[in-house]
Formats: C-alpha cells, structure tokens, sequence
DNA sequence: ATGTTTTTTGCAAACGCTTGCAAAACATCG
DNA sequence: CGATGTTTTGCAAGCGTTTGCAAAAAACAT
C-alpha cells in the first residue's frame, strides 16, 4: 500500500529513504545499503540497478539515522571560542583540508566564552554527533576533558601549552619564537624593549613572557618592570595600555607584542603618540595571521604555523579514532620569524 | 541482566542512555523522556527522582537518537565557503547570539569553493541533520536550492543579491552604498576616481559598480574604461592590477574599492608606486570588516551591518521553520558611510 | 464505598540505517 | 545429477529517542 502523499498543503515532504530506493530498484533494503556503503559481495549488474534509482529518486543518505545505527558519524567536531580573530580561521582551512582528504565531515560549535556552554557542548558532540574533538580553547578545559578521556573519547587540543599528560596536544614553540623575536630586536641594536603581554592565565602567554625575558637576561640586558605591557591578546587594552605607557615613560626604541592584534593596538597607540614606525620604535608581534601583511608598515612578526597545526591536528585524531588504544602525544611545531617592515636597526638620537 | 562492563582494554564505554536513568530512578524510559523535555504531566516527585538519576549518571542526550525520532534536530546548517575573509566572522557572530536565544545549535560547513560539494552537503545537511540552512555562498546556487524549495525545506541566503523570488534572502544596499561611497569622493572635490570591480559573477558587485557609475553619471563626470581596474574581492588581485594600472595610467586622485580587502590591496599598490595615502590618492572600500580599522590609515568605507544581517537571516529562518507555509521574504539593510582617515579634500596640484 | 474525572505512567511502535546470521541462488566437480 | 562450495541476498534485531494510546493511580464526587 504506497502511501499516496496527497495531503495537499505546503507541509514537509517525507524524504527518500533506502527503502524506497530498494523498492524502486527491486532488492531488500539491506542490499541497498551494502550498495551505499561500498559492501563487495554485490552482485554488479544489482549494484547498477540501485545507483541508478538512488540516483533517479535523489537519494540522500540521513546522517543521524546512519550514525545512530552505525555507531559512527564520520564527523568531528570543532570546538572554538569565536571566528572573529583572523587566527582560528587559519587553522580551520587546515583542518578542513586534511578532513577532506579523509572523507569526514567538521561540525564547528562556537562558544563564545561562554563557558558553562563549553563543558556542555563537548560532552554533546562526543555524544553521537562526532567521532572526534579538536578544542581550540583559551583555558585549560579539564573538567569536561577528564570526562572524554574516562570515556576514551578522541580528542585533541590546539594551541594548548598546559602540560595535559593525557591528552593529544598540537602547539608551536611559544618560548623559543618570543625568544627569537627578542633576540632579533636585540641584535638591531635595541636595549630598551618593552613588551606586551598576552592573558596572564594562558600557556602559551606565559611562555612567550618567559622567552622575552631569558632572551634579555642571557644579553645582560635587565628586565625592567615599567618595560612590561599588560595585554590580553586583544588589540583594544593593548592599544589603551600601550597609549598610557607612552604618556607615562619615555618611549621604547621597540616592543614585542605577545601577538598579532596587540602589536595593532600598540601601533595604532604608538602614531597617535606622534611616534613614527618604526623610525621611532621598531616594533615586533606574534602568530603572523593573515592582517600582519596588510597592515602598514607590515609587521614583522613570529610566524605559528596555523594551517600547519590544524592538518597535524586532524592527523593525530584520525589516528586515534582509527586506533583507540594509541598513546596520546604532543606535536610542537616551529615558529619561524618573519621580517617584514616595521622593525629596523636601532639608530642613537 | 544488567551488563556487567568487564571487557577490560580501552574500549570505548557505552554511553548512559536513557534508559539507564529509567532504570536508576525506577521510572520507565518514557517518563524519563518526558521530565527531560519539559513535558507537563509529571508528578513533581518523579521529577525530581529522574533529574537526580540523570545528573548521578551523567546524562547526555544523544543528538542523533533525537532528531531521527523526534524528526527535529535543534540544530541549524550553515553553509559558507571558507572563514578566512573576516567577513564571514562577523555574520557568525550574529547569527550565534541569535540562535543561542532561541536554542539552537550551529553547525557551520566549509565548501572552499569546490562547487560539487556544495551541493552534496546541502542536501546532506538538510536531511535531518538540522532543521534550516543559512546560506552564504557566492554564486547562486539554483539548482539544489530548487531541490530544497521543493521539500518545502526553510533556507536563507545571505548577501545573495539574486533575485530569487522563492527564497528568503537578507542583504544590504548594495548600490545605494556604492553610490554613496563615489558621491563622497565626488564631494571631496576628486574627479578621476578608479574603481576596483568586485567578482563579476556577484550580484553584489554588479550593483555596486552600478552604484559607481551612476553617481558619476548623475554628477556629469564621464565613466572612463581606463579607470575601471578589475578586482575579484580578494587582495592580491586588486594588488597587482592596481599596481599595473598605476604603471599605465596617469593616477587617479582617489580609488573606490568594491570591498575592503581590494582596497587594502590598493592600497599596499600605490604606498609602492611611492604615492601617499590620503595625500596623493584618497581610497575608500566597502564591507567595514574589522582589519578597517586597523589598516594605517584606518579606512573609510561602506558599512555592511555583518552582525545584524546574521540575526536577522536567523529571524527569518527560524519564522520559516516555525510556519513554512510563510511566504519568502527579502530584507535589504542599509548601509553607513564610515569617515576614517584614507580620504581627504582634493587638492589641485 | 463506588463511580467519575483527571493526572501520571508505561508500552510499543516508529525514525532510517547497519550488520550478524541464515537462507537462496548460482557454480563447480566427481 | 547430487553433493559441495561460493557468492548474493533477505530477515530481523538493534542504535537511543519521541510520542500516541491505553492502563494505572490518584483525586474528587456522590
């Protein structure tokens, strides 16, 4: 008894299933979907005829129904505060690129920090809806992360330098960049370098203070406490705090910015002050997102290799996924210094 | 027989379904259901009794078992070729805040232009997967969108200036902008104004250059060929065309650029060509992405409410999801003329 | 107490798919 | 031609939920 779907009225037309394909095509629904899901003992003249009425009746496969039943959801999921910071979207072409290749599906949730939602959204998507977790977040995520792990669910963070034993992490070399970064205005010539600080409760902030500071210590340069810039990773309260430094104490002949967006902030500071870049101060950031070769004067700039870390990211996942008794690893990938034009030799007024 | 995990090895463990809370509270799996949804009919008692299980347990609600039985996922689609504009960003945040009011999750799909998948995670994503697809995708995309209207399944598109009858769509003033960017110019006193094309393919850019020319007209000032330089929204092309045009041309004293990211590209050609910005060539983009503000000098530009077109495509969604028989609207936002610093008065030489 | 309502609860049938198992169909061989 | 082995296929049982329907409890009238 074909149900005849005259109930008139806009209302949601039922989908195809693989029932009616199995219908269409003659065959029992099972062989159907060994046909879908590439199963070899099919007989090739059968296989033909159910593409073809899958194809005839646009057939689309229901995704929940199949994680459901299989157990799997050829999806993983994403986990970010926002997209608004030029740097996660990096990431994600690499992810993305890497995923393809692998046949899988991303799902990005974006948390906004908000972080009641954060806990909630992982154990949701570890739940049915992906195969596995990659977390770009700011704080150490260990209430929810225990959980996963309990579960031995597949998870892997970004850009995370806490020392999470248990967890697969991929990051960059925070300290050796910051350090390089130092040393390279250093060897310009300047002493007076100040620096501006990314948010104090995250790794790889406090990594990069420690490079700024071995770098001076290890060139017997002292670490002036007025010298040090409290920022937050965000380029309004480097801009703000930058600005009240330069009315408060003669300027620094260079500043390293613990990233990108703050090294904005303190540009944007740096003119309003009257001060020319970098004739005046020379001045230095972090991550290289994609702005830093917009901006004028380009900013030289501590390259991490966003896209790099996103693919390595997808890697150890998949491997985990595949292989779920794996150990999990860290991957810490070489920052590399990029010069551009806003840093120049140090010249004695 | 309550299964007794012992099988040892890092197996994946099951998850807590909502029967084990039935079980924990001695309810059946269907009153558990009900007290999880919200549902009416429970005596307080049992209420609390399940809540406690579920909580004890650690209760997550399978997603996929949800949608597949209750026909609805909460979630909705969106369908974007890839996050590394800066554009795209700031839609998302507007479409977050107003999903989140309305409880609903997003899942956020990447094409990267590969014009196949596009139509594959359309269909995929509106079967069962969610509940609505917001679309942001640069070409028109009739043919699944003709597929979808059929299923009578409630989309979106954003910033799609086709006229597609059937289809909701939110955008902005595309030409009125555009007008009003090259009426600025022209009440600066500037008459050789080039202007960088966007992708002639989009609806958006066709209107904006008509925006162009008809200000022009309107203000007796000839469209000169010489001075169209062709752009595709993207930086390096407006780089190098502007580049070779300045190498051709004798320059114009002010550029309009049909998005922000071909006048930074402009922009990064003239400071190379040995031309000053505002003093020799005034420019202004279009979109007010958030690097406007941080380029030197800040850009004037066109104002696209990013963040209010995400909220208000959710709105529209969710009033389709809510009552599909509502007819398909267009909502057109207005556009702002944002006065930064690349522009200024021109002067005879 | 008993009959009526009304509120709560449980049962069972979906939702669309995967997959183990067994039956059917076809080949092969002595 | 029957026996044996292989390749194909179909059946049925799930996967974790929601939800219509009917039964059980509780509350209220009489």
């Amino acid at each position: 008894m074909p149900e005849n779907g005259h109930d008139s009225h806009k209302t949601k037309l039922r989908n195809v299933t693989i029932i009616d394909v199995a219908r269409a095509s003659g065959v029992s629904y099972s062989t159907v979907s060994r046909v879908l899901n590439g199963f070899e003992f099919v007989k090739e003249s059968t296989r033909q005829r159910v593409l073809e009425a899958a194809e005839k009746l646009g057939y689309v496969a229901n995704a929940p129904a199949r994680s459901l039943a299989g157990g799997k959801s050829q999806t993983i999921g994403l986990l970010v505060p926002g997209l608004d910071n030029g740097y996660i979207g990096e990431i994600i072409r690499g992810v993305d690129v890497e995923l393809a290749r692998a046949n899988y599906d991303l799902m990005i949730y974006t948390t906004h920090r908000s972080r009641g939602k954060e806990s909630l959204y992982a154990n949701t998507i570890a739940n049915g809806v992906s195969d596995g977790l990659l977390l770009i977040v700011p704080l150490v995520p260990t209430n929810y992360l225990d959980a996963l792990r309990e579960r031995n669910f597949p998870c892997v963070l970004i850009d995370q330098s806490v020392t999470a034993e248990q967890s697969s992490v991929v990051d960059a070399t925070n300290w050796q960049g910051a350090y390089e970064a130092t040393r390279y205005l250093i060897e310009l010539g300047h002493r007076r370098i100040a620096f501006i600080t990314g948010l104090r409760e995250l790794g790889s902030a406090a990594q990069r203070f420690e490079g700024y500071k071995d770098a001076l210590t290890d060139n017997n340069i002292p670490v002036l406490d007025e010298l040090i810039i409290e920022g937050d990773y965000w380029q309004p309260l480097a801009y703000e705090n930058t600005r009240k430094f330069l009315n408060e104490y003669s300027p620094p002949t260079a500043i390293f910015a613990a990233n990108d967006l703050s090294a904005f902030g303190a540009m944007e500071a740096i003119r309003n002050h009257g001060l020319r870049i970098p004739e005046d101060i020379s001045i230095i950031g972090f991550d290289d997102i994609p702005q830093a070769s917009i901006v004028y004067p380009k900013l030289t700039t501590i390259r991490q290799p966003l896209e790099q870390m996103g693919r390595v990211a997808v890697k150890l996942l998949l491997e985990q996924i595949e292989n779920p008794d794996r150990q999990p690893r860290r991957v810490t990938l070489a920052t590399q210094l990029i010069v551009r034009d806003s840093c120049q030799q140090y010249v004695a007024p």
